[in-house]
DNA sequence: TATCAAAATGCGACCAGCACGCAACAGCGT
DNA sequence: ACGCTGTTGCGTGCTGGTCGCATTTTGATA
């Protein structure tokens, strides 16, 4: 798997993730360089469904096949990250912005961790089990402050 | 993949889950019973689908979709619990068998986790975010210790 | 023990999310 | 400008699961 590790603090232009690619060897495509321009300028937990649309606004004829094998080689080459974000469709950003997710189970708002949170449960695993977490790829489930109060005031 | 945690001896007979679905209003059908048996008797993380050819060695004409209808319907009891282990389909457990689950990301291999593994992590998303942690439903993934002797090494 | 409404089942159609094989096309080193 | 080879569009197929509907079964009541 992994290739480059992040960046710390990468501009993360389009331009600069290009040539990201081109580093990597892969071509630079107008698909390419539109899923990288979504990733950059949309949404912030895009699904692959709604970068095509994002890039469809632009050129309709980019079929979804083009899109998942883009994410995926984006994400060999280290570009990007996808994770779960529960049920439902794997959800993409970039590689540098790298971070772990709670995610309600209610509403379905997604809040992003703060770095140290997971360090406590982390060292714990590591120390006890040997295990070594990775604690971005999926989210961590539970309820958000408001879902609470609403259902523990009703 | 030996799990075999110490529960605590929870009795859970067959029977005993059934008083549970009648108390619940639910009907007792012969495929009830046998997914109920297959949870009690079968593997310990089983799938919708493997609970399904355990149910079909006794009945070989229960269909998919009864399964599905009946886990569903054992879950709005509080009878059975899914979780989802990484990508893929679900996978089911009685109820008093709650407990968090890592799962390493290269061998897939699913292991217990301790009770307490995931308390500093509640408290701190409750104190700081408000936000209270159900660690159970989806597993926290990362790198078991083979795994990570192995890739260490080579 | 027979009756009968409601619940559950079997069955197939259908859905989302994604992977894949293949022929045509396009990037880019020369 | 050429040609190798990576990439795209397109269709097809897969897994995991849901839904509508006609038929069967359950279990409360008579």
């Amino acid at each position: 798997m992994g290739c480059a590790y992040p960046l710390y603090m990468a501009p993360n232009t389009v331009d600069e993730l290009v040539a990201q690619l081109r580093d990597g060897g892969s071509r630079v495509t107008t698909a390419r360089r539109l899923v990288l321009t979504a990733l950059v300028k949309g949404a912030s937990h895009p699904t692959a469904e709604e970068l095509l649309a994002e890039v469809r606004t632009l050129a309709p004829d980019v079929h979804a096949s083009t899109v998942y094998r883009n994410l995926e080689e984006l994400e060999r080459l280290g570009v990007v990250i996808h994770n779960h974000l529960g049920h439902g469709a794997a959800t993409y950003h970039l590689a540098t912005e790298a971070h772990g997710h709670l995610v309600c189970e209610v509403c379905g708002d997604t809040i992003e961790a703060p770095e140290d949170l997971f360090e406590a449960m982390a060292e714990g695993a590591q120390r006890r089990l040997g295990f070594e977490l990775r604690p971005y790829h999926f989210a961590v489930l539970g309820v958000c402050a408001g879902c609470a109060k609403l259902a523990g005031g009703a």
